[in-house]
DNA sequence: TGAAATGTTGGGGCG
DNA sequence: ACGCCCCAACATTTC
């Protein structure tokens, strides 16, 4: 129930960050009982530095915070500019008694919240943050000695699992009175999330935006495929992975929300790892929160002496899915083609750009940045990292993935590669993940033409295997 | 949340 | 029946 509010009264405002929700908000909650709700969004591109948000990122917060000015029945303000200002214009404005959000992690988003904070408090106006869009928070979950973990395990089944549990989601604030900033003309589409160029539609019609179809497919997924998630979550040609992370990323549902509806159904090995995923993300917001520089700098500082090449050519195949390596390519283009990738296909991606091509894991941690709708600082580096072996917990050097290996195994039908690498549709099964040892008469057949329709592979994969190893090996005895 | 190289075992073919 | 070889299948080690 939405009320409109009267101008004298008590005004709190609610700043939509990364919560663009309305049930289990509880900042929004708790500002609906304090006063009249200003709900509002800024658009902060001044200060994300290095990481302004991606093309596809903006894409789906365009769509996003369209989906809840609708459930706001229209009465969300939206504002581009620098938000310490923005707020005190309002809180001049209007009759303002506090400002409430839930807390972002990303640590610019730290600085700037916390001088706002100071700001608001330096004119005794209420500023109240809330956690919103974690289950624990970073600071929380420490070592007994009081130092943060760095290996997942015991981060998760000693630090998070013993501390409190999460808990209930809130229901939609009822009788919520909304009050909407008059004099403010702009609009959604003057933020100019959009491209010029409306290459993101085609990558939009694979998804659907917003609270609603969010928490629908939730249920959905709890309902249709929670059962054989252990297994069926190596397989991606499966529709069997949550694929909630964008709407993670941008709160439009809460991990509270998923937790809950996760672990309403029996205890099995599918939910205890599914619940350990939402764990992951847990763990890479509390290594972001207590290393800021992960998105820029190796965790393992020997790892600063690693030689990485530099070879514009061989990430140009990597980023347009040429590599000659089926898998491999199969992934980038559902990548560049749905705004998404399934979850093992990253890992064979990763590893073959940072272990067979030797380039510098900033250079997937920034195309994923941009293409992926999830992309989420915290998680996009501490994967990176985790790839690389440079991380927390992480890959050990000498796990290089075989991407012809890995298709074999996890894609047998090649049912996801030919979806995405339709040129090797009639290849059969046996030469699939090494068209180049196919004999001249099946790839004819096959209407393929290596270096033609279908590039050569860029790498040997046996030898480029071993020039890794050397490489990692040469850093062996280093410390740290 | 690998893969390849190397080692071991055991069944079947065969003289 | 027996020993020998081959090799697939599995286990262990190494990178």
């Amino acid at each position: 129930m939405i009320v409109n509010a009267s101008l004298s009264e008590n005004i709190i405002i609610h700043w939509f960050r990364q919560d663009l929700r309305i049930s289990d908000n509880p900042s929004l909650v708790e500002a609906a009982l304090e006063g009249h709700v200003l709900p509002i969004y800024i658009l902060d591109d001044i200060n994300s530095g290095e990481h302004k948000m991606g093309s596809a990122s903006r894409s789906w917060l365009h769509s996003s915070l369209s989906a809840l000015d609708k459930s706001l029945e229209g009465k969300l303000s939206v504002y581009i500019g620098e938000p310490e200002q923005i707020i005190l214009d309002l809180v001049c404005k209007y009759n303002v008694k506090g400002v409430f959000w839930n807390r972002c992690y990303e640590p610019w988003q730290i600085v700037r919240d916390q001088q706002i904070k100071a700001t608001l408090a330096a004119r005794s106006i209420e500023a109240r943050s809330f956690k919103g869009s974690l289950l624990w928070e970073p600071w929380e979950v420490l070592k007994k000695d009081a130092t943060p973990y760095k290996v997942f395990t015991p981060y998760y089944r000693k630090g998070c699992l013993q501390a409190s549990p999460p808990k209930v989601p809130f229901p939609k604030p009822s009788n919520m009175s909304l009050h909407i900033d008059l004099d403010n003309k702009l609009r959604i589409n003057d933020l100019d999330l959009l491209p010029k160029i409306r290459w993101d539609q085609g990558l939009l019609a694979h998804w659907q935006v917003g609270e609603t179809h969010a928490q629908l497919k939730l249920d959905k997924f709890i309902e249709n495929h929670f059962k054989h998630y252990k297994i069926a979550r190596d397989f991606p040609a499966l529709d069997a992975v949550s694929r909630l992370s964008p709407h993670l990323h941008f709160g439009e549902l809460s991990p509270n929300q998923v937790w809950h509806a996760a672990t309403n159904n029996e205890a099995t090995d599918d939910l205890d790892h599914f619940l350990s995923e939402l764990g992951w993300r847990e763990f890479s917001y509390s290594l972001l929160y207590q290393f800021p520089d992960l998105p820029s700098n190796n965790l393992q500082p020997k790892f600063d002496r690693f030689p990485w090449l530099e070879n514009e050519e061989y990430l140009r195949s990597w980023q347009t899915g040429q590599t000659g390596h089926p898998l491999v390519d199969a992934g980038m283009r559902e990548l560049w083609q749905t705004g998404y990738m399934h979850n093992r296909i990253r890992m064979v991606v990763g590893s073959f750009l940072v272990k067979n091509l030797l380039l510098h894991w900033h250079h997937g941690e920034a195309w994923f940045w941009d293409c992926l709708f999830d992309a989420d600082l915290a998680v996009n580096s501490a994967s990176w990292q985790w790839i690389a072996g440079c991380g927390a917990d992480a890959a050990p050097y000498f796990r290089v993935f075989n991407p012809s290996t890995q298709g074999y195994k996890f894609d047998p039908e090649g049912e996801y590669t030919r979806r995405f690498v339709p040129e090797l549709k009639h290849i059969p099964d046996k030469y699939l993940f090494r068209p180049w040892e196919a004999p001249d008469d099946i790839l004819h057949n096959a209407g393929v033409k290596l270096g033609d329709n279908y590039p050569y592979p860029i790498v040997d994969l046996k030898q480029s295997r071993l020039s890794a190893l050397e490489a990692f090996q040469s850093l062996k005895n280093a410390p740290n």
